[in-house]
DNA sequence: ACAAAAGTGTTACGGTTACACCCATGC
DNA sequence: GCATGGGTGTAACCGTAACACTTTTGT
């Protein structure tokens, strides 16, 4: 009987006491960790990419990965391989979901676990590992990715899509100071919308979460724009509840 | 440098042609698959557990689960396993996260994706493979399980809460014919709240997905209350498009 | 003076919430 | 005839969406 028999070797190697226990060996497998790293250029949502620099599918652009080591947790090695490419460290991440297809992976069984990143682009391009050839795409414009990479950035996407509207994580994706407008057009790329900027303003204005500076940033208009801060304090004593952005 | 150690380390495997790449081998896993099986029984929400019958943490609760094999995906094995332990087939299951942490399976390392699954309670007692001493749990009332399954549990929670908002998976832990009041009572135990029947079934009549049938369940009362039936149809024809039931 | 972006407030609308009584039936 | 749960509609309220003009300042 088939299902007996899949419990039964189970059990058979878990016994003996607790130091001695061993499940079955024969079925481990490779576990990798891609990365979806996104950013914002003040106009589009980009993501960076590589192209790889070896066989298989060499040449072909690709998310950034690698493989889980024995004493790792997914998100220690997730973190560790951002931070390769990258340079960047202390930087947002949340697991998306880990793929299994079969041949997903030619050379070898590989199963991947994905995560996505904020970063803010401008801090990264100073910090950039140039030994690997990567670029920013915008998400829409992206290459055809090896694999199921493409699959996972819609993932991805769909996650960071959810999280903005319920959390505050936009501001991961800029600059520490930033204007309504940026904030504005953020959203807009993350949701792939217009919206309203009296609407937009009063919205984030009554979440409480920001905090209006002195200072003004001239770099976009004559008059210059009010730059804004988020504020983790006005953040938590709102008991870091969700709130929701249904625009 | 570190960094292009672990690139190179990297590289090192995966040269030759398409045929012989071959990614390091010493770091693999074994995988497991963790099910969370949600039921209703017309008050709670409830889940399934069993007694371990091996080593170690013999006799403690835990959700279901077992390994990975090597031909599987993961969501093949998530089927399996709830096959093996319920004998349903054809049950909606969606992957929740997988955890990693290094010791979280104190016999060996083992990382293991957690998937939730919801079935109709009664159907399943019906098929409920005797030789496992299972047992429904309210959710509320589950007793302390083993590893890191109540971390699963309170993720597949969050996760169950969500989808039930959006898209129409609530009938998935009913019966095929259901009354209102059922419904009701199920999302009511899905997000721990209080609804208003005539607010409720406004606002479920106003989705369109939703047949009312002629006949009328007359357990639950003398009058007898009218059965209603998921019609896919009438969703598909909304274009699967997802509701927001934000009560 | 004019171009270019910043900043601001009000009204109409639609959906959500709150709320109470009659109905059908079996005993 | 009465107890039990089933079934129904409306009005107040609140948040969302739509919308246009003035301000500032560098050139």
């Amino acid at each position: 009987m088939r299902k007996s028999d899949k419990h039964l070797r189970f059990m058979d190697f878990a016994n003996g006491n607790a130091k001695t226990y061993q499940y079955h060996k024969e079925d481990k497998v490779l576990l990798a960790v891609d990365c979806i790293i996104f950013g914002f250029d003040e106009e589009d949502l980009k993501i960076l990419l590589i192209k790889r620099g070896f066989e298989p599918e060499m040449g072909k652009w690709s998310l950034v990965g690698g493989f889980l080591q024995k004493q790792e947790t997914l998100e220690t090695a997730a973190t560790r391989i951002l931070n390769l490419y990258t340079g960047l460290d202390n930087i947002y991440m949340e697991q998306v979901a880990t793929f299994s297809e079969v041949d997903r992976d030619p050379v070898e069984r590989t199963i991947s676990t994905a995560y996505y990143a904020l970063i803010n682009i401008e801090e990264h391009n100073q910090k950039l590992n140039k030994q690997f050839s990567a670029n920013w795409f915008s998400v829409a414009k992206a290459p055809k990715l090896i694999f199921d990479h493409d699959k996972m950035i819609q993932h991805a996407l769909k996650r960071l899509r959810n999280r903005a509207a319920t959390q505050p994580i936009g501001f991961e994706l800029l600059p520490e100071k930033f204007t309504m407008r940026q904030l504005q057009k953020l959203y807009e790329a993350i949701w792939d919308t217009q919206l309203d900027k009296r609407n937009f303003i009063n919205k984030i204005r009554s979440l409480n979460i920001l905090e209006k500076l002195d200072e003004k940033d001239k770099t976009s208009s004559r008059k210059g724009s009010f730059l804004y801060q988020f504020d983790p304090q006005k953040y938590q004593s709102e008991e870091g509840k969700p709130f929701v952005l249904n625009f």
